[in-house]
DNA sequence: TTTAGTATTGAAATCGTTTTCATAATGTTA
DNA sequence: TAACATTATGAAAACGATTTCAATACTAAA
């Protein structure tokens, strides 16, 4: 592993003088430029990135923390974001926190530490002031998630309006039992609820405990919440998912149950993802433009990384669209 | 941002003896422990880590490069690697290729400059000629794909055998004209594509051209690649897909277009996706295991870091099930 | 021919740690 | 009591880069 000092000395310069051919400083003349290339090459040099960042060096790395990589939605935000982040000549390092809130403090070493120039956080399971000492190191902005203390940019959807605009589709439709499922309680599905109950209660209809579910993620946990409304009596009509992967669980167990979708329970998901067209039925969703969110919050990012933007507290909407198929 | 200088002084103790508290190295006498351990609370003081990076300190941070998160597969073989990784202590850093051979290498400045122990190599678009100087910054696997020069370890699957018996499954369902997608030409296309042919021309039958695609990764390439199909006079009867995104993209734009499948058309996938089951039909398709091959592969880079194995060029090859449903 | 300014270079200080080496205090054995 | 470990501590030298400062060479203006 040879050094700067190797290189010099084959060069017959000084470090320093390697030092400036390497940030490409002004004021050196064009043969040693060349020589001090020469001897990189031969020697197969490359300038040692620690020592760089302990001069402070900019990383032009961003991280992204998510909490569950198996969920398109993230895959496909994420994607977003590195393609963005690429383009602009930034690395993307995705840390998965598997809703863990210890994981999740712990991959902020990375901006401590200055291995990164900042992080997206789109997982939030701290509180904003675990989550405040970690701005010094380097910046941070939330995106889809986030912590209302938060006095960071926030790149995100309106969820109540999502929750009510899904919920008022199947009110619309005529059910009055309408179940609803959540994620854990981040600001997403609190939000998504609040949206859901205001829609409800403005129908004049008390909300019913029993049809709503907590901690619903995945496909089988789709299954697992039909079998469960299945052996009710007294049963919904209709379901607001929160999740496309959670709808597609449902719908395929009501229907391998002989149930008909939507005659017998209409279904609507969350984030149109290609699951949605691709079953039978297709299946009502609510499109939240994820790739937008993802490129909009890197765009913000570099932005701020870069001085031309100021990270205050402030709040960024995209919008969101539902997307009626044949599920509801 | 305070320094070890600080804590030292407000400990009334010198920097070694603060460095020896927080390695946790012996010949540090109780008291001054405690005192050391108070200042750095009092301060807040965390370590810079691109120092002690500076000085070869683990990382304790394995890097993992894909080439396309979207897919499913990915994700689900990076979820596996990063719940065996946590496991022992480990954090793992994805990144995410997009099949680009120069961001591929970029990454492995991770390496060069400490700020990962290995990096698992679960895109290979680069030759291993182009890889191999980087080894001797840290440790190197491959997974999934690989590069038949390489010196390292190499968990996989058999993926001759994988396409082989895909196929041979449609030729005991009496099909002759069998199509066949692929990526690129990554060594698990290639081989893939060796048991795609191995199986048909030991049919006796001469493999065709017309029905062999390149370059097929999404769900959109699979409904491109029907309506290419569709539009020939003579026109396979089945399809070896290698991917369950094609497949599912395939089928349904059959159907969309009035065909049945299987009976118009079989379609094989691979993956075993959850779409796979989601679909109707539920589809045929290769079982390859995606969760044990992420957790076996994180297993070995950990042993190889941890001195408790030579990473030597060996093939780890994990099985492969056909598991045949209502699309053959 | 001075004088001033600009271009070019290297020695040495610096970044924040860990580690080596030296020294001192204490305990243990013969 | 002498000789030798063992424990505890700090000063100073790494690690591999960048940057400051000073020195020199060259050019253009006065």
């Amino acid at each position: 592993m040879y050094t700067i000092k190797d290189v010099a000395l084959k060069a017959g310069l000084s470090q320093a003088t390697v030092s400036r051919v390497i940030n490409n400083h002004p004021y050196v003349s064009e043969d040693k430029k060349q020589a001090v290339q020469r001897a990189m090459e031969e020697l197969g040099y490359v300038p040692n990135s620690s020592a760089r960042r302990l001069r402070n060096i900019k990383t032009k790395k961003v991280a992204v923390l998510i909490s569950r990589i198996v969920n398109p939605f993230f895959s496909q935000l994420v994607d977003a974001m590195e393609q963005k982040a690429a383009k602009h000549g930034y690395q993307l390092i995705l840390c998965n926190t598997r809703i863990n809130p210890e994981k999740e403090l712990e991959y902020f070493e990375l901006l401590q530490s200055k291995q990164v120039d900042g992080i997206i956080l789109a997982a939030a399971e701290n509180k904003w002031e675990a989550i405040a000492p970690f701005t010094r190191y380097g910046t941070v902005i939330y995106c889809n998630e986030y912590d209302p203390d938060a006095t960071v940019t926030r790149v995100r959807l309106d969820q109540v309006e999502g929750g009510y605009i899904g919920t008022k589709h199947l009110l619309d439709k005529g059910h009055r039992k309408i179940g609803y499922c959540q994620g854990n309680d981040s600001s997403v599905s609190v939000n998504r609820r609040r949206g859901y109950l205001k829609a409800v209660t403005e129908a004049g209809i008390e909300p019913n405990p029993e049809w709503m579910f907590k901690d619903i993620f995945t496909i089988d946990n789709g299954r697992e919440i039909f079998r469960r409304i299945a052996a009710m009596d007294d049963r919904p009509t209709a379901f607001f998912t929160g999740s496309d992967e959670v709808a597609a669980g449902m719908i395929k167990e009501a229907q391998l149950n002989g149930w008909c979708v939507p005659d017998d329970l209409a279904v609507v998901g969350f984030d149109d993802q290609p699951i949605a067209t691709l079953m039978d039925p297709q299946f009502t969703t609510i499109n939240q433009f994820t790739s937008d969110i993802g490129e909009k919050a890197m765009e913000v990012m570099l932005e701020i990384i870069e001085g031309k933007r100021e990270n205050k507290a402030e709040d960024i909407l995209l919008p969101l669209k539902l997307i009626e198929r044949q599920s509801t």
